[in-house]
DNA sequence: TAGATTGTTAATCGATTAACAATC
DNA sequence: TAGATTGTTAATCGATTAACAATC
């Protein structure tokens, strides 16, 4: 398997395949149920287990980026949780900032989510005069219209998208001049900006909705 | 493939495949917007080049449910547009509370997501004194411990879970009490309550941020 | 009718699971 | 050492794509 190196352990494989990234948060969250419990080790077998899902997958899953397992003993669930939030990048100390201080921005301005992941917040922007200077939930308010020099002069990585979809255009031309990295779209459409070396994920609360509902229509019906 | 009748068309298969029915709602979504800009008719192959997927994708899925589309002509887009809707349950008319005046809450409060998706919300509900009757972007705030009833009373089919993880469980309880079909879980983790016939959707913001990280992690040593 | 485009089958690809030898 | 459990290969399963006959 071929292997960048990177300027710390573990090495990333860069070809590990969608479906086993989009499993590695949810890994992590239940290993960092472990860890708090205090359990030293476990086996796949038992995390298949409460996970609900096959101990091969597990297995096949972990081993895409090393052997983190011993025969006979299982993992070492403090080492494993530590590789794997590595991994997903909870140590690169990402930047990021909140576009838009509306309900959602606001919302996301008051969980612990991203510190949490170790990504660091530093502003949040928006358009309207009356909260431009306030401080929402510790985090300062600042105009839209020095979000790009803000980005560069403090390197920020990430660009939240919380903004209405007619203003999102112009909000991620921004965040591209101030260097930005990647984005994370909450606006009510689709950007795809691979092309220009930006890294972007598309949240649909509104597909998520529609699945429960179909999911309730066809629950509704074999039962 | 066998079909369950409905009161009303189009049939709804029960065996689809899981992966179709994800997409369901991208293709709403872009045949929604065609039918704003008055599109009549649309062919496999143009559909596909809008959305990035395959022509082929796109009359395998449509096919699932029907054939909604006539050979040499396409898709007609008001038609399919409405037909894909009805699947995904906008017509069925499903009620809604929101669970938790938070942040969050208020956010989703704040929405025209749900009216949308056909989805009815009639209440908040919070165990804050502060904000119990007062009103939240026009919806009510009520008590906690009237949710069971309120549920039972209103017919709600839907409990949207915004509370603390701590706080979870009981709620579940009381909407499980109420007699709701679906919960829609933006709670810190993971419910699964197939065993007792009602259908969850857990939204893990979290787990999306990460994706996001690692993504932007390898697109750096790519490029 | 001729051209376009679907519906549908068959081929390919990728992801999951089962099985077991390696090994702690 | 014996038992447990991983790492890994091979088998299965499911999802995607290609191809083309059916047909509007």
């Amino acid at each position: 398997m071929k292997q960048l190196p990177l300027d710390h352990t573990p090495l990333l494989p860069v070809d590990v395949s969608p479906a086993v990234i989009k499993r590695l948060p949810r890994y992590r969250r239940y290993l960092g149920d472990l860890v708090s419990a205090g359990r030293e080790r476990i086996s796949s077998a038992e995390l298949s287990r409460m996970m609900g899902v096959t101990a091969s997958q597990i297995r096949q899953d972990l081993n895409c980026f090393g052997g983190f397992g011993q025969q006979g003993y299982g993992y070492h669930v403090p080492t494993l949780y530590d590789t794997i939030s590595e991994l997903l990048g909870t140590t690169e100390g990402y930047r990021a900032v909140i576009v838009g201080a509306g309900n959602l921005g606001r919302a996301l301005a008051a969980t612990h989510m991203f510190e949490r992941r170790g990504v660091n917040r530093l502003a949040l922007f928006d358009i309207d005069p009356r909260v431009i200077g306030t401080t929402v939930h510790g985090l300062p308010v600042y105009s839209v219209s020095q979000l790009s020099d803000f980005c560069r002069e403090h390197a920020v990585d990430i660009g939240v998208l919380t903004v209405p979809k007619e203003a999102a255009d112009e909000v991620v031309h921004a965040l591209i001049q101030g260097g930005v990295r990647g984005i994370w779209n909450f606006a009510n459409m689709e950007l795809s900006l691979q092309e220009q070396g930006v890294t972007v994920e598309n949240i649909h609360l509104g597909d998520s909705l529609m699945n429960l509902c179909y999911n309730m229509k066809v629950n509704g019906l074999t039962k």
